[in-house]
DNA sequence: ACCGGTATTGCACACGTTTGCAATCCTGAT
DNA sequence: ATCAGGATTGCAAACGTGTGCAATACCGGT
């Protein structure tokens, strides 16, 4: 591999000058520089990142954690994070700890021994093993959308609370009354506090707690996260006495499964029951019906939480971040049928 | 940053030692190595891959260059790439390059800058300007289902002409004499391929090209692998006089967009027109109805291309890998309708 | 001729680690 | 007592790069 000593020794000069030439540095003689430039291109040089960090105790890089790669949420933030990256010329290793407590500390300490100049954080629970060796580092961490906003300074995340509340709102607008939650058991802070924006959104609507409107624990199921997961909450749903005519998913992966347990039970979206969900993955808009949620501008997070990063390595104390979901209507959404007329389409069904 | 050096002092012996130590070298007395395993455990050192890296000539990293990692196709195999990667002491550096010449070869270059052993590549179109930079470099390059496999010498693909062949036949056994092919208008090999398989499967099926069996170039009709590619196709096919009963897509994605186009056309999957594509994404099992694909094994692929990069790192010269896809039957295909009361039913919705 | 100043270059060290080689110490056998 | 040999340790070089400082050369002005 060639190295800047060959360069040198080809250009006749010292490696210092090869050096501060191949950076431009307006300490060398143009011509020289010139000269250094083209051998080389030559000789197809490249500078080594590593014996630069070595000196300038900088590898330009950063570290991201993340559940797993293959969740399309995941992937659409660290594509963003990647094209922010890659604009400030830094590079990004991943490190996937598939909620795995032995995985988690040995992606951690991989990124520790690569001297990753920052770390992102997205996964959505943050082991409890992994948590101090993360602090323990000396590189500054930003949170995404994660679990203990306590333990780090810094984070930029998505407003639950009000994500949430629009989307309730939107199903009440429509004309719902008994307006069903379907959670993740898992007992994210996101999970708690999209229900809270649910909860509040229906007791605001409804002072007064009156009859087919309001809190009720009976309209909250939970399921894994997965579109399986959703399914059988769904399923739960439809089978306790006063069935929900509206549901507004945690996400849109149990969104989608809770279409599918919809459609099984030989009801209609969004005839029989409207279906809401949360995030606005690429597919969304692809189901049948389209599905309503709220969008989470996904790549946004992902370049906000490097600027964030940014500018916790230039030494500023940035402000964290909290962005807006927005609502995206589609037509998986609609007024509810009267009683009458969805107690006859089950009777016909059943 | 506490460097071997640090634990050196604290332990009275030379740098060397600790180096020895640490890496349980038989060369070092078994107390002193559990006293500066003890000082270093306590001074919270973690070695500098960037120090050995250097002297090693190996970084324990490989690049991964891929079109856009929020793909959830390359989410999947890059999930497997780390995977692979983090069982082996090795990291994953991600390099997107977004078809984007200008960014394919930012990324390439930082890539070569941060001496990566390896590379995997699963960009389906290389891109003429970075590709002579890729073979210049000294490192070892895998390419994932990739498009110039000549000008690399190592790869992993998928039997794209088998996988199409399984799909084309099932439509066929289902007893379908209109077959039509949605292809990628880029012109991928791997779109060649599956345009190859699906027509010699039509092809050694009616041999005699009898009426309504058989290759029809007027069957076949390209988006750009996007969802709402695979919906413009899907109505072009369907405005066409003689109509496809069932449709094999190029990949699970334009298949989501054409049975879009179905349904907006007032016609039912599957039946009116079977639907099949290639993939398997993840929400592929829960779209409405549920899709009949060709699974590729994307996981598997991502741990195979690291295993074939490790062979070639040890200096091994490891066969290049074909994998089988399987068939998924779901229920987006299934027989067709006979033509008369297909006809009907266009009749009553136009 | 001398001086101050600027432009250009090289020297030498530093960064953190690994490793070949030499040095030292110790043990047991002769 | 001597020696062979093993166990343990340190020395020193090397990897590729950046940079403070000194050195040199050159220029213009007096």
């Amino acid at each position: 591999m060639v190295s800047i000593k060959d360069i040198a020794r080809a250009a006749q000069v010292s490696h210092s000058t090869v050096s501060r030439a191949l950076r431009n540095s307006p300490l060398v003689n143009i011509e020289t520089r010139a000269l250094i430039h083209k051998l080389a291109g030559e000789a197809g040089y490249t500078v080594s990142a590593v014996g630069r960090s070595l000196v300038t105790k900088r590898t330009s890089t950063i570290g991201v954690v993340v559940t797993t790669i293959a969740d399309p949420f995941a992937g659409e933030v660290v594509s963003g994070i990647e094209e922010f990256a890659l604009s400030h010329d830094y590079s990004v290793i991943l490190a996937a700890c598939h909620a795995d407590p032995d995985r988690e500390l040995r992606a951690v300490h991989s990124l520790q021994e690569r001297r990753v100049d920052g770390i992102l954080v997205m996964a959505s629970r943050i082991g409890a093993l992994y948590l101090p060796r993360l602090s323990g580092m000396k590189v500054p961490i930003v949170l995404i959308n994660s679990h203990h906003p306590g333990e780090f300074v810094y984070s930029i995340r998505i407003d639950n609370v009000d994500g949430a509340r629009l989307a309730t709102k939107h199903l009440v607008d429509l004309g719902h009354r008994r307006i069903a939650y379907i959670g993740d058991r898992f007992g994210f802070q996101s999970d708690m506090e999209r229900l809270t924006g649910y909860r509040e959104m229906l007791e605001e609507t409804n002072p007064g707690f009156e009859a087919d409107l309001g809190f009720e624990p009976d309209l909250v199921a939970y399921g894994d996260g997965t579109p399986e997961g959703g399914r059988q909450a769904m399923l739960q749903l439809l089978s306790r006495a006063a069935r929900p005519t509206a549901v507004f998913c945690y996400n849109d992966r149990m969104a989608i499964g809770a279409m599918r347990a919809v459609r099984e039970q030989g009801l209609r979206v969004p005839r029989d029951v409207s279906i809401a969900g949360f995030d606005d993955l690429f597919l969304s808009s692809y189901t049948d019906p389209p599905l309503t949620t709220v969008r989470q501008p996904k790549r946004d997070m992902g370049v906000q939480a490097g600027e964030i990063l940014l500018q916790l390595l230039a030494g500023e104390k940035p402000e964290s971040r909290v962005t807006s979901g927005v609502l995206v209507v589609r037509e998986s959404t609609g007024p509810p049928r009267s009683a009458a007329s969805l107690r006859s389409a089950i009777r016909s069904h059943g």
